[in-house]
RNA sequence: GGUCCCGUAGUUCAAUGGAUAGAAUAGAAGUUUCCUAAACUUUAGAUGUGAGUUCGAUUCUCGCCGGGACCA
């Protein structure tokens, strides 16, 4: 493949070497910002002199002189033209040189996507537990998860994504418990109930009943604490872990068969939103491996035993807290199964990178999960990265179970279908489709809607999703990129592809004349798309891509309105507009692949 | 008590220390004998607060106010 720098690069590469040229200093690549130029400045990209004027021992002005004739007289092929204003070298590049990327481009099947080198991730997602079904929280968890796995696989990673499924511990057995107590022999086949609502709502009714109890025991006179205690459902639940973690043949059962129930709900889910896993692990067959640790965490005193039999490790002096590593009756904690985990992984895989997508309020956790796998050593410890994303919270606040505002993730999707389907039904576009043709359209309008929502904020930040106003199909989201894409084959579907023609005609600047505003700045967003992966790569950020696409079809909606494809001026223009068209709709069509979001031929 | 994060238009989000802080939406005004108006064009509107570093600060440092998360 052939591999063409960007511009920005070519841009850095030449200013680095007229800077050694002119002034014999060596100013390293990265050390050179360049912009795009401002809107009301003439000009393409802009170099910023203020960093090196000092070292130059230059005015800004004279520096900017200097560079530019240089740039233009050795580089004349990429630049046209250069004007200074206060600190920035404004260039203009030569229409040339985007008329002829174009060229090159605009069939290239596999544009922006980097060769497959042999370095391979981990990306830990989704990460349930099987007592409740999954919620809008896990859907801004799974769209991340998916599409960084994407973007990673597109810059040229081996990409292996899992599961860890949370699937022991007392919370299942609130459901079990209460489905023994309340369940009279129900499933999800009697009831008609997706499996993993209808072990949730065992889960709500548990609690419920565990309220109940607390509170006629603090009527006969208990504290809260000891009415919490002492509480029947809640010995009932502590009982049944304990027979699970002997073994206990009927708790076993019924534990296998609820968390059937739960598996069947999320695959459901899974395969509407369109997760998927290379390896899926559950705690049930992890959560002992933290015992070989400690062992190994005693011998190489990293940890100390308490008195009372309890496993610690000193992280004072790294300035965070002590913390337990097993408790006083042998069982481990969380940080120590992730450990083992995390060891079991580096085993089997032998990433050079593992990237777990938790919320940000495990942040404190990862730092200390880190930490102590740096002190025992491991291999896995330098690979660790916690991809670590905002609460997805509500006008009010956090979403809360207690209060009922969860908002639930099959409901949710299945809103945002039915609402893409009444305004599609309104609009009227597509009455020739066939049912099976509208149910996907719908599937892929209303899911992209949801994805290009949820993926649009900065990971790091939290956001807030507004249930009264449902989520807009107008703007900054998903079906306006959709739309451009339909819009896009539409034209093509009209006019033509780009007729195949002996090389070169149409690719001289003479022939087609000089471009457009519109036209270029169409062509620079093209130019920079592999670029952005990269970046959205680098940062483990979906956002930028999505805005980046954003900005792309908007560009283009205004070159649309602005520009005839099927009436251009020249034969040439037509053919320049239409490879512009054609580029268009397959950097739409990547780009939102990579974040999960079908693009339709027609909507 | 300790650690960490966040305060940008009415609202939801942008802005590797760089030019006059960008979008979207809601508001106002327009565009359809012409390739899909889920579109386009115009307009009005914001950096919580006080210092400091800098040629230049939404960005870095410190204080204050407000919100949130986590660790016992």
């Amino acid at each position: 493949m052939l591999i063409i720098m960007s511009v920005v690069e070519q841009i850095k590469a030449v200013t680095a070497k007229a800077i050694k040229q002119l002034y014999t200093v060596d100013i390293t690549e990265k050390d050179i910002l360049v912009n795009a130029t401002k809107p009301e400045f003439k000009g393409d990209y802009t170099v910023v002199l203020f960093g090196f004027v000092k070292q130059l021992k230059r005015s800004p002005d004279a520096l900017g002189n200097e560079l530019g004739e240089y740039l233009q007289s050795n580089h004349g092929e990429l630049f046209s033209s250069f004007n200074i204003i206060k600190g920035f070298l404004n260039l203009s590049i030569r229409d040339q040189y985007w008329v002829g990327f174009l060229e090159n481009q605009y069939q290239n099947i596999s544009y922006g996507i980097k060769d497959k080198k042999s370095e391979r991730v981990m990306v830990e997602y989704s990460s349930p537990n099987t007592n409740k079904p999954l919620h809008l929280g896990h859907l801004r968890n799974n769209f991340l998860g998916w599409s960084i796995a994407e973007i990673l696989d597109a810059s040229g990673y081996d990409v292996i994504k899992t599961c860890i499924v949370n699937d022991r511990g007392i919370h299942i057995c609130n459901s079990m418990i209460a489905w023994q107590l309340f369940g009279n022999g129900a499933t999800p086949e009697s009831t008609h109930t997706k499996g993993d609502h209808f072990v949730g709502d065992y889960y709500v009714k548990f609690n419920d009943e565990y309220k109940k109890q607390i509170e006629k025991l603090k009527a006969e006179g208990l504290t809260q604490e000891d009415a919490e205690k002492q509480a029947p459902i809640m010995k009932a639940t502590q009982q049944m872990l304990l027979e699970w973690e002997t073994g206990k043949p009927d708790v076993i059962d019924l534990w296998k068969t609820m968390n059937s129930w739960v598996y069947a709900g999320f695959d459901a889910t899974y395969k509407t939103i369109g997760s998927d896993f290379d390896k899926t692990y559950f705690e049930s067959n992890t959560y002992l491996l933290g015992k070989t640790i400690v062992e190994k965490g005693l011998e190489k005193n990293v940890f100390i035993k308490k008195d009372d039999g309890s496993v610690w490790i000193d992280l004072t002096a790294d300035g965070l807290d002590e913390k337990v590593v097993m408790r006083k009756d042998g069982t481990s904690v969380y940080i120590t199964q992730d450990i083992g985990l995390a060891e079991q992984k580096q085993n089997e895989f032998h990433a050079q990178q593992s990237i777990y997508v938790v919320g940000d309020e495990q942040n404190y956790h990862f730092k200390v999960l880190k930490l102590i796998c740096e002190k025992l050593g491991l291999a896995s410890a330098g690979q660790i990265y916690h991809l670590s994303y905002g609460m997805v919270e509500l006008p009010t606040g956090k979403m809360k179970s207690r209060e009922g505002t969860v908002v639930d993730a099959d409901d949710l999707v299945a809103e945002m279908i039915h609402i893409s389907q009444e305004k599609t039904e309104e609009l009227g576009k597509v009455k020739d489709f066939t049912a099976d043709e509208l149910k996907e359209l719908y599937n892929t309008i209303g899911l992209g809607a949801l994805k290009f929502f949820l993926l649009r904020v900065d990971p790091k930040k939290k956001m807030v999703f507004n249930p009264e106003e449902s989520i807009d199909f107008h703007g900054f989201t998903g079906p306006f990129i959709q739309y451009t894409h339909a819009r896009i084959k539409s034209i093509i579907r009209k006019i033509g592809e780009v007729e195949s023609r002996e090389s070169g005609v149409g690719s001289q600047e003479s022939v087609v004349g000089s471009l457009f505003p519109l036209e270029k700045e169409l062509i620079i967003q093209l130019e920079i798309f592999p670029a952005i992966i990269e970046e959205a790569a680098a940062e483990h950020d979906p956002s930028k891509l999505a805005i980046y696409i954003f900005n792309l079809a908007k560009t283009f909606n205004s070159f649309y309105s602005e520009h005839s494809i099927a009436n251009a001026e020249t034969e040439e223009k037509k053919q320049l507009r239409l490879q512009s068209a054609q580029l268009t709709a397959s950097v739409i069509k990547k780009g939102m692949s990579l974040l999960g979001i079908k693009v339709p031929e027609r909507m």
